[in-house]
DNA sequence: GTCTATACGTCGATAGAC
DNA sequence: GTCTATCGACGTATAGAC
């Protein structure tokens, strides 16, 4: 660094014509988020390797490092990443609504996500209630933000009720039977599986 | 998956699982699971060294495998122990029980078990839903035993319901509940988080 | 039965070619 | 930006002393 190199942004690689605007960057990003949350979900994030995702990802190991400088910051990034979305989805899901219909609607939504991502979800179930881990705090924080969304149709709904901990109830209750479904019943239609929570979760109707 | 594979369950090494204990080697078990517990739910499987749970229970790494024969050994009957213990406690909870108070009085025995337990919890919230590990069997076929706990006494108080999912839904709220206030919120008071539960998966009444 | 010492393999991370 | 090759650190499991 002290000699002179060209320490401007490096030029981008030659451009194929007719390719629209197509960073090679997302998709390697991409890719490589996509395979290991697939991986991590099933073996753990000790028990995947760096070389497991870069295989699975169909990129170098190298190039994870390039992207995201560590494997801790990788993990990072999937959770973050993982719980924005979810967290838009269930937000998006109660938009107009309240009372019974809200909680309604964040279940089934909830219920919608973890079919749509199963592997999300185990990783999440796995890695929320430990505390001796790097990315502690980043878990944290976005925990919260999901939390918040069950949490403000709960004090609406119910006014009498503890808000975090009954959003956390209809949340176990949602995720653990979404679980159980995808895991051990996946032949069952997801009919049932919503039927079987709000009939648990919400008050005679 | 690790280094060395020992040729699957060979007559060589000298602790057989169900012989004869002596008592020097109780204890000597008893302080390894223990350590093994609350090492592996903080930090999982993978990212706890036989070394770090030997240092914990105050033995040597060599009394590790002499007693339990190789790590994965020793995370089996960790789980295995435990589970157990847990199932006896909620069989035990509903004794002459049924309707209402008997699904009243599960959901309060798990939440005494979080507590006393919460290592254990993690724990197992951690791991059930993996696919991809080596004691996947052992883990599926306690959990089962623990879940029809809940599930015939769904059966018999709603019979409307679906046993196994209600059953799936009450348990996740109850533990994720649990869970959400050690973490999280610890200083609450025990019967908060049992209000909040109760209120949740239990019609007015 | 429990300890210490060590062999053998794997993993995260880096360097440098292209 | 992505690749291959490689290094140092650490982890499981075993051998043999006590």
């Amino acid at each position: 660094m002290t000699t002179h190199e060209t320490p401007d942004p490096a030029p981008a690689p030659p451009p194929v014509p007719g390719a629209p605007e197509s960073p090679p960057r997302r998709a390697t990003r991409g890719s490589i988020v996509d395979a290991a949350v697939a991986l991590i979900a099933d073996r753990g994030f000790s028990a995947t390797s760096v070389d497991d995702i870069a295989a699975a990802a169909g990129v170098a190991k190298g190039s994870i490092y390039y992207n995201f400088g560590s494997k801790t910051a990788l993990f990072e990034a999937v959770i973050v990443e993982g719980v924005e979305r979810l967290t838009a989805a269930l937000r998006a899901s109660v938009v107009g609504l309240d009372g019974p219909a809200a909680i309604e609607a964040l279940v089934t939504e909830l219920l919608v996500q973890v079919q749509a991502h199963p592997d999300f979800a185990k990783l999440v179930v796995a890695e929320v209630f430990r505390t001796g881990r790097d990315w502690q705090h980043s878990i944290r924080q976005v925990r919260e933000e999901s939390m918040a969304v069950f949490a403000d149709v709960v004090r609406a709904t119910w006014p009498d009720r503890d808000p975090s901990l009954t959003a956390a109830a209809i949340f176990g209750a949602t995720l653990v039977a979404g679980l159980e479904w995808l895991a051990f019943q996946p032949q069952r239609p997801a009919a049932d599986v919503r039927a079987a929570v709000l009939a648990t979760v919400l008050p005679r109707g």
